[in-house]
DNA sequence: TACCTCCACGTTTTT
DNA sequence: CGTGGAGGTA
């Protein structure tokens, strides 16, 4: 037997060499996956039952793709190149290069991004004058994607309403832009490969063909339309593994659909689920308390992690009074955790939402600790990289107007909006683009010359390139178009030139990887109507649907020591030796939008799960009482998810600064009850009723015996109770 | 064109 | 409270 499967556990091993038919992979947290999925795909060529060219992986991300291909080279030695390992967005990438003209799009299509795709729209919603009080950009965007991932063209969606007319109008008019300016969102990419496929007879012949072996990772992420694609390449009899954990899906309210994982039971008609639920990575109580946790689910397809590991430290739980007090226990705590030789890089602060990490980040700061927090701006989506970007976007296809309406101004050289406007009108006029227009416009007076120096210099960029290297070709752009001397000019604009020449450097990088990894795909069947072998695609163009597609890194670098903040979701895969989830509070985590939404609280308790399962040794639990937020100071009950874990299991924790402070009095004795005032009761404070259940006084008002308290309960919601009938308990 | 002020908004996010 | 966008003014 290949030595590469020694010391994969049972499970593991069932799941790594089964190979006859198509099989569900239950993957637990920290059980290995990636190492079963590598270990696979090296074992199905090493046993010869595949060719490296027979094999598709996809996965979501494209550091677990880079991920994947290093360990398989690590293992087998052999050439990726022309392996169809990647994302779906770059899968579904180099398709539509491969068949550009079966998929009906220029060979030189660009991708937009999120932030390229907002901005079209808004042009577009402009152009049909909508009523931006009425239809918000995010709701388009949103309507225009979800209805993509299910596959829906605008005139395949069902208009209930005036409302939804005017969607879907918004809807038509961007595809047409899009088709127009010859761009595609992500969503598209998937769409319009899924077309492609589903449209060409003699293409889904030849890849359902070719793919003997089809390999999914975070199978509880895919959505619809990446499930059907994923179906329909399999159609011609490959094995599909499907990896994920239904657990660990927090991806519902962007289209995610866990429920594939019990589709692709019945639609792959799959006899038997592996499930790895054996944990490598955390001691026995913290696995115990999530597992505990997530069993207040109901719709599972269940699962129970463990470990040999012993049960190690209890969970730590603090509640704090106000979120400064949650901060600064925080702080001090990592601060013993590095006394005692835990490095700070192995120490996550998580939370739910981006806006809990400033006074996080302000305690920090004060401490002189260093972090570093994950998911803010990324490389690609720089202000200064976009406009370089359009600029080259620019040279390929002059019809693209969102790249031209970046940088026909800026630097500015006097084309204001009023002259953009003419332009637009001309543009709208004779059915062209913004670019051809510009070229055409009968323009008076200063904008003449303003927008014919605009033209020379594209022009310029473009003749006088041909043959440049990309790293050279971009340092001519950063240089000609003036984004150089630019922000030369601008006194914070260092940092800026920095990430231009930085650019040059990602594009010496990306030539360099492309050379090595770039590969041309051999004509299907001696057909000669396919684009597979036609002339190698322009570096630049390369580039540009690189930069798009992988936005450049959010990770620390290497090396550095600092404590790593960021949301949970964004802790997805990690693991650390200690982690704090901070800001466990009802309202918060679970959030209170997701209360309302139809499996809302589920998403959220296996958002926690995702939380808890990241720490390895030590796990933290805080929240705080008061908490500014939104520039208001609220008053939040203790998190339901602290509630739904094994008492036995936790040790509450008191801070140092709170036991100056007298401990609340258990209960309340009526002599208190006529001390006047809230006798004995402080806003904030967590209490009990009998009817009601639990709850946290959120204001007082009156005096004696006709004090009130405003209590918000967690099941009945805010309530004014007299003092004096009301019968409540401190917690 | 640059700067200012006012207003609305505020979960999570990869590709 | 803090931000980002829009719109007005110098």
């Amino acid at each position: 037997m290949s030595e590469i499967l020694n010391g994969l556990n049972e499970p593991q091993l069932e799941a790594t060499t089964h190979s006859s038919s198509s099989v569900l992979v239950l993957a637990g947290a920290g059980s290995g996956k990636t190492r079963v999925l590598t270990t696979r795909i090296v074992w199905l060529i090493q046993t010869g039952q595949i060719s490296p060219f027979e094999l598709l992986a996809v996965t979501f991300t494209n550091k677990a793709a880079k991920e994947m291909l290093l360990r398989i080279t690590s293992m087998l030695p052999i050439n990726t190149r022309g392996m169809w390992v990647g994302t779906f967005h770059g899968l579904c990438n180099r398709l539509l290069r491969s068949h550009h003209r079966e998929a009906n799009l220029p060979q030189t299509f660009q991708i937009l991004d999120s932030a390229d795709q907002r901005s079209l729209i808004k042009r577009v919603m402009k152009s049909l004058s909508i009523d931006e009080n009425r239809y918000s950009f995010r709701q388009v965007q949103y309507f225009i994607n979800s209805n993509k991932e299910e596959g829906s063209r605008p005139d395949k969606v069902e208009s209930v309403d005036e409302f939804s007319r005017t969607l879907i109008e918004i809807y038509r008019e961007y595809d047409r832009a899009c088709a127009h300016e010859g761009v595609v969102d992500f969503s598209e990419l998937l769409l319009r490969s899924y077309e492609l496929l589903t449209k060409n007879e003699r293409l889904i012949k030849h890849y359902q063909n070719r793919f003997k072996h089809i390999l999914v990772d975070e199978f509880q992420d895919t959505n619809k339309l990446q499930y059907a694609w994923l179906k329909l390449l399999a159609n011609g009899g490959a094995c599909v593994m499907a990896v994920g954990d239904d657990d660990q899906s927090i991806y519902a309210f962007r289209g995610a659909h866990s429920g594939n994982m019990i589709n692709f039971e019945k639609d792959f008609s799959i006899e038997k689920v592996v499930k790895l639920e054996q944990n490598y990575r955390s001691h026995g109580n913290i696995l115990d308390s999530a597992n505990a946790l997530i069993k207040n689910n109901g719709q599972r397809l269940g699962k129970n992690l463990w470990t040999d590991q012993g049960e190690g430290e209890p969970i730590r739980v603090f509640r704090a009074m106000t979120d400064g007090e949650e901060a600064s226990f925080i702080i001090e705590e990592i601060q013993s955790l590095r006394n005692s030789g835990i490095d700070l890089k192995n120490i996550a602060l998580l939370y739910r939402s981006n806006a809990q990490s400033r006074i996080l980040e302000h305690g920090l700061f004060s401490a002189g600790l260093a972090y570093k927090v994950y998911g803010g701006l990324r490389f690609f989506e720089r202000q200064e990289i976009k406009h370089a970007l359009a600029y080259l976007r620019l040279i390929t296809n002059d019809n693209d107007d969102g790249a031209l309406l970046r940088v026909i101004n800026f630097p500015t050289r006097g084309i204001g909006s009023r002259t953009i406007e003419q332009i637009r009108d001309i543009a709208e006029r004779n059915g062209t683009s913004l670019w051809q227009a510009a070229c055409s416009a009968p323009l008076s007076g200063r904008a003449v010359a303003a927008v014919s120096s605009f033209i020379t210099l594209i022009e310029k960029l473009k003749t006088q390139t041909v043959g440049f290297l990309l790293p050279d070709l971009i340092e001519h752009v950063n240089e000609t178009s003036g984004l150089i001397q630019h922000y030369q000019k601008d006194r914070e604009g260092q940092d800026r030139i920095e990430n231009l020449n930085e650019l040059v450097n990602a594009a010496t990088a990306f030539s360099a990887d492309r050379a090595e990894t770039r590969y041309t795909e051999p004509p299907i069947d001696g057909s000669d109507n396919n684009d597979l072998s036609a002339a190698e695609i322009d570096p630049l163009i390369d580039f540009l649907a690189h930069a798009s597609l992988e936005a450049g890194d959010n990770q620390a670098s290497a090396g550095e020591d600092a404590l790593q903040l960021m949301t949970v979701h964004a802790a997805k895969g990690l693991e650390f030796h200690s982690v704090f989830i901070s800001g466990l509070e009802e309202g918060l985590f679970p959030h209170e939008n997701s209360i309302n939404e139809h499996g809302g609280l589920e998403e959220e308790r296996r958002l926690m799960y995702v939380a808890m399962t990241r720490a390895m040794r030590r796990l933290y639990l805080s929240h705080s009482q008061m908490r500014m937020l939104h520039g208001q100071t609220r008053y939040n009950i203790e998190s339901r998810f602290i509630d739904e874990l094994p008492e036995e299991l936790l040790k509450k924790i008191n801070h140092a600064k709170n036991h100056q402070q007298a401990p609340p009095s258990k209960s309340f004795s009526p002599a208190m009850r006529s001390q006047g005032a809230t006798g004995g009761f402080r806003i904030g404070q967590q209490v009990r009723h009998a009817k009601f259940g639990d709850g946290i006084i959120v204001q007082a008002e009156g005096q004696g015996g006709d004090a009130r308290l405003q209590v918000n309960f967690r099941q009945s919601g805010l309530k004014w109770l007299a003092l004096e009938y009301a019968k409540l308990t401190t917690i």
